[in-house]
DNA sequence: CGGTTATACTTGAGCAGTCAACAATCTATC
DNA sequence: GATAGATTGTTGACTGCTCAAGTATAACCG
């Protein structure tokens, strides 16, 4: 008359739980491989990516923090290293003296290719290796619903 | 004949990136969360939960590092914060003098209880405000098909 | 204009975790 | 039993980020 049904009660649990474990192993795993061959982080490769398809001109720094869902500072310091690095220079605004352009180097574009190509490859294989289209699809749907944004509804 | 259908083929890349973007915001929410209202890491509140589900005598910090994917020393480095706070303490193992056991105390156990009232709580809303109970299982299921371990196969 | 308020970014202090090197203990072999 | 090797855990130095406070510029408004 009590607790019987423990799969079914605590499914949400369960699923947050796997998530929670599966981010941790996966990118463990991406951040030391790709740290090894390219020297470079996840959330460096993911800017670098954010970048590699923004506009020519570069992006904001405050765009970037958006993207790639980090704070103000932390972009700042992401930057740093990837400006000591050749990858990324600086670029200003002509209407608002505030704003710095974050823009891809040649060298970074060059540096973000070559990483690409056997990040994403790694990716690609860990993931269908695992599932099907199809569930790629589901997964990649479900996982969509989640906030996405910093500022999440707090009511 | 090239590249035409562009929602095909990154598919991977589409799952992958909704899963970091999830992943980051979900977790910032929830540990700023955890931690104003209990003064608990995310993490904190997973080697309490381990802790609260394991046997009595407590768990070795071998087993707690590989159940919650932290490194050894991440582990020690964690359980001094929480010894510090009373929550846990140390247990020697009669068989074996190198493994000191991580113990909830009462103390502990009483805010696990707490503060798992109000976190497992704010999760299950989360989830269960997007998802339905059937997708919920999906997506357990597929994420739980992810390595889960921080020695994946690496040939 | 001049003053307030908002925005874009940087900086200092600090925290949570990693890695590499270490100490201590157990196990196996001869 | 002594010695070699594996296992368990801790420590020092570092990294990557956060938060709070600060600087500089912009926008609004009397």
């Amino acid at each position: 008359m009590s607790s019987q049904v423990t799969t079914e009660r605590g499914i949400e649990r369960e699923a947050w739980i796997n998530f929670l474990r599966a981010h941790a192993a996966v990118t463990r795993q991406f951040n030391t491989e790709l740290l090894e061959t390219h020297g470079l982080t996840l959330n460096d490769f993911d800017v670098l990516a954010q970048l590699g398809r923004g506009p020519e001109h570069g992006l904001k720094r405050s765009e970037l923090a958006e993207r790639v869902l980090l704070t103000p500072s932390g972009i700042t310091r992401l930057l740093d290293g990837l400006e000591r690095a050749g990858y990324v220079r600086k670029g200003e605004c002509e209407s608002d003296a505030r704003v710095t352009y974050a823009v891809l180097t040649d060298e970074g574009r060059g540096k973000l290719r070559e990483a690409a190509k056997t990040h994403l490859a790694s990716v690609e294989a860990l993931l269908s290796e695992r599932f099907t289209k199809g569930e790629l699809e589901q997964l990649a749907e479900l996982l969509g619903r989640l906030p996405m944004r910093a500022d999440a509804d707090c009511t």
